[in-house]
Order: structure tokens, then C-alpha cells, then sequence
DNA sequence: GCAGTTAATTGACGTAGGTCATGTAAATTT
DNA sequence: AAATTTACATGACCTACGTCAATTAACTGC
């Protein structure tokens, strides 16, 4: 079976993108500081700094002291955590406006997770210090955070009881479409994820393997459902997925 | 093989523990406002109601609108997510000054798990209103809060990793050391986990089923690590379980 | 376009752990 | 103390999925 060719086209990441203007889009928009007057958001601006990093690289280690929040500007970032067997467990894909390390700044000390580049990405960094400094001076940002976290602690609890009662052909059902009402892309009949995301990544999130993660899309593409290639999958057919869970 | 009898000796739950004096303690002790003066704690007690609940009754359910703030009182207290097939995945278990149900006031509208009681309980509740308005107020109490769903963060990514990469045995040896740690009681020459918890409860947090958690226990207590009994385990060789994961 | 690399597929096989069924001991009720 | 209920244990299967290995197709750089 000929497998189609990749519709993947990734947005170009230009280091010019993190200008000033673009830097305060981003950082207006944010859930923590969109209700914030502009002036609040220049000055809050100030305390970020910005860099690019390539496809691959890791912004931090798990077990790294946690001294900065990071927020990504533009690119996809994904949250990894390691096992002594060498089996990584993907727990998050984020993109333009998530944060991530800020969990270990409100309570642990350190990094529970490995945090890596899936594009070539621009980020930005506020120190804890100075982060801390926002939360004080504008109660509602706080607030904000809180809401964000609950959200993501919803969504964990949803991805562990997946863990404890689906199949694996459930799981991986249910975070492809989580992942395109997230980072996909309508084009024409169906939504492209494009992260770029393989194989291994969707095993990861799913805890199985590159394998069963392979006959299982195997089987999706059969029955016309998705249409899969390197490193992406369209998604056809949403409700038939959302049936089989 | 005879079963040793049970050591399992639960505290008596008697409603006049929920007096003025007693609720005043829970509520300054509880993380969120430990660091205030007793008048605001007096003030905040104001805005709790207690109530009785047997062994066994649900709190809420998964799906209800999320209208209060609960906080044990006495006794424990067990978040369930209920699937499908019948199969339900036990998220965490609540003891004496642990909230529950607010996640979904920030951010859902709605109640997504179940709140189960696992003994007799005495349990606190406040408005979502009232709740929101001591957040107004003491803008550092959002920030304890904060933490706490952090921290709860954190451990729910845990056991999505062990989910996700960890065997059945080894899954079973952390839960049983995460509560001991929780909820254990020091007995003699070992910690004693009396919840009471079944096998049920064991295969429902990691995973897992009945027939399963009961083989992996024998071998346990084969081995010498544990001695179980009816709803109740002793951990009488936490170091040998550390080694297994 | 061609060569080399890497992702994905597919098959063959093994096994951890689920399912079903039966027995036993502990707790509860009378 | 006897009867009933319920939790736990254990054996006999069976299957979903992991593991190992070989092949194929897509992308990358020249």
C-alpha cells in the first residue's frame, strides 16, 4: 500500500518572530494575563527573556532545579518523563502560549519532567523570582494559574483512567483526537495533526509501543478513518473514533 | 495458610467531634489557612457546614454540578472515576484535613469524579461562593491552593508514568508506599494501612484487578515484606518494595 | 536522481495479566 | 455459637499486547 506523501508543512520559525510586538501579542493573549491593561502586559513583558531553540533540544532536565517558567512563543514543546527502564511516557504536547516548568515553582523545588523541543521553537523565560513578583502584585493572575493547573490536573486524571481501563486501541482513539481538537489543523475533509509527532511520540502518550501503535493506525486507515503518514495523521472520521471508546 | 487476625482498630467516628473547637482545628490546620490569624479563621469557620456520612455514602457524583467546597473532617474519604465497563479507577484517597471537589470550581462547572466515603466521616462544606469570596479576600489562601493542586499535579503524572511503563508488581509496591506514607500508622515492627482498603481498592488505584492484586500480595507476604489480612495491609519491609520499582 | 538514514509496517512468537470458576476464611448477623 | 455474607486466594485458561526481527517506504543530503 503506498503510503501517501506528507502534506506536513511547518510554519517557519524566524528569530525575528520574538520582536517586541510579537513578544507582547504573546504574552497579552495568555490566559494568566489577557484581562491585564496594556500596561501591566508591557511591564510584565520586561521581565521575560527570550531565546530559540532547534528541534530536539531539551530546555531542562528532569531533576533540574526549577528556576525559571517558560513560555513557548512560537513551536510545539513536548513534557516528557523518563523511567529507569528507558521507556519515556509523553504526558504533554504544548504550543504557542503554554507554559511549563512553573508547576515545580509552586511547591517542589525541582523538575519532574524533561521538557523538549518537537519544532524549532522561540521561548520565553520569566524568573521564579519574578514571577512570584506578578503573583503578588496582581491576585487574579494567580487566579488564572490556578484555573490553568486544575485544567491540567483534569486532564491527567482523564489520562489515567484511560491508563487503568482502556485498550491500547481506545487510548490511542482517544489522544489523536485529543490531539487535534488541541493542535490540529482543518484541512479540507479532515484535521492534520503535524506536529511533527511519530510513531513513538503516540506510543508514548498512550503507553504501548511503536508497534501496536502502528497496527492499531493500520487498522484506523483501513477502515478510512485516518490518513497516516511519517510523522502525521489526518483524522478522517472524528465520531468513529470517538465511538470505539 | 491461616490469615492473621485483623489489627485493624478504626477510630470511632462521633458527630459531636464536629464542635466549635474541633472544626476551628481541622480548618487552621489545613494547609490553605494555617498562616492566618484565629479571628479570620474564626470568620472562615463561620462560612463551613459539617455533616455525617456512613461508611460507604457518596459525597457527589461524577457529572454533578460542582456547587461546593469539601473538606474531611474526620475519616476517609475516596475519589473514584467511574468507566463504562464498570471498571472504576480510584484517583486518591482523603484523610482528616484534605479538601475535595474543588478542582471543578476552578475551571469545570461540574463534578468529575465520584466522592466516596470509606469509613464513617464527619465532613465540612462550603459555598463555591463563600470559597471564592475568601479568595478575594486573602489573596495568599490562592496561593496554598495553588500548591496543593500542584502538588496533586505532580502525583497524578506519577501515576500516569507508572501507568504507563511500570508491571503490575511493581505498580502495586508503589501504591502500597505511597500510602503508608499517606495514611500508615507506625505499629510495632511495621505500618499499618487499616482504611479500611480492599483488594478491590488496590486493583481500582493501580490498574489493575482482584485476582491480580491478591497473587502480587501472597507473593509479598511469601516473601515476608507484608502481612495482610481482611482490608487491611502491614508493610513490614518497605525497603524491598523500594527495590522492585 | 541516487545513497543513506530513519520511520513505519508486518509477521512470528512469548508472556503478563485478565477472565472465569471454585474454594476458604474472616467478619457480621441472628 | 450457628448461619449468612463478603473478602480473599488460587487454579486453569486465554488474549491483548509486548518483544524481536526482517522488510519497505519516506525523507535528507549530496
Amino acid at each position: 500500500m503506498a503510503r501517501p506523501k506528507s502534506p506536513v508543512r511547518l510554519d517557519w520559525v524566524d528569530p525575528a518572530v520574538c520582536s517586541l510586538e510579537y513578544r507582547l501579542k504573546i504574552i497579552g493573549r495568555l490566559s494568566f494575563f489577557r484581562h491585564l491593561p496594556a500596561e501591566a502586559i508591557f511591564n510584565i513583558n520586561n521581565l521575560f527573556h527570550d531565546f530559540d531553540a532547534a528541534t530536539g533540544e531539551r530546555v531542562y532536565f528532569e531533576g533540574d532545579e526549577a528556576t525559571h517558567l517558560y513560555l513557548v512563543a512560537m513551536g510545539k514543546v513536548k513534557l516528557v518523563r523518563n523511567t529507569a527502564s528507558g521507556r519515556d511516557v509523553l504526558l504533554d504536547i504544548l504550543h504557542g502560549g503554554d507554559y511549563f516548568g512553573s508547576l515545580s515553582i509552586f511547591g517542589g523545588r525541582v523538575h519532574t519532567e524533561t521538557a523538549i523541543t518537537q519544532t524549532d521553537c522561540c521561548i520565553l523565560k520569566i524568573s521564579a523570582e519574578d514571577f512570584e513578583r506578578i503573583l503578588l502584585e496582581h491576585p487574579d493572575v494567580t487566579r488564572k494559574v490556578l484555573e490553568t493547573v486544575s485544567r491540567r490536573l483534569e486532564e491527567s486524571q482523564e489520562v489515567v483512567k484511560q491508563l487503568s481501563a482502556y485498550s491500547a486501541e481506545q487510548r490511542i482513539a482517544s489522544a489523536l483526537l485529543r490531539l487535534a481538537s488541541k493542535l490540529g489543523e482543518v484541512r479540507g475533509q479532515g484535521v492534520l495533526i503535524q506536529l511533527p509527532f511519530s510513531r513513538q511520540d503516540l506510543a508514548a502518550m498512550t503507553g504501548s509501543t511503536v508497534e501496536t501503535v502502528s497496527r492499531v493506525m493500520s487498522r484506523f486507515a483501513e477502515e478510512g478513518w485516518v490518513k497516516t503518514g511519517r510523522k502525521w495523521v489526518t483524522i478522517l472520521d472524528p465520531k468513529k473514533l470517538e465511538e470505539i471508546i
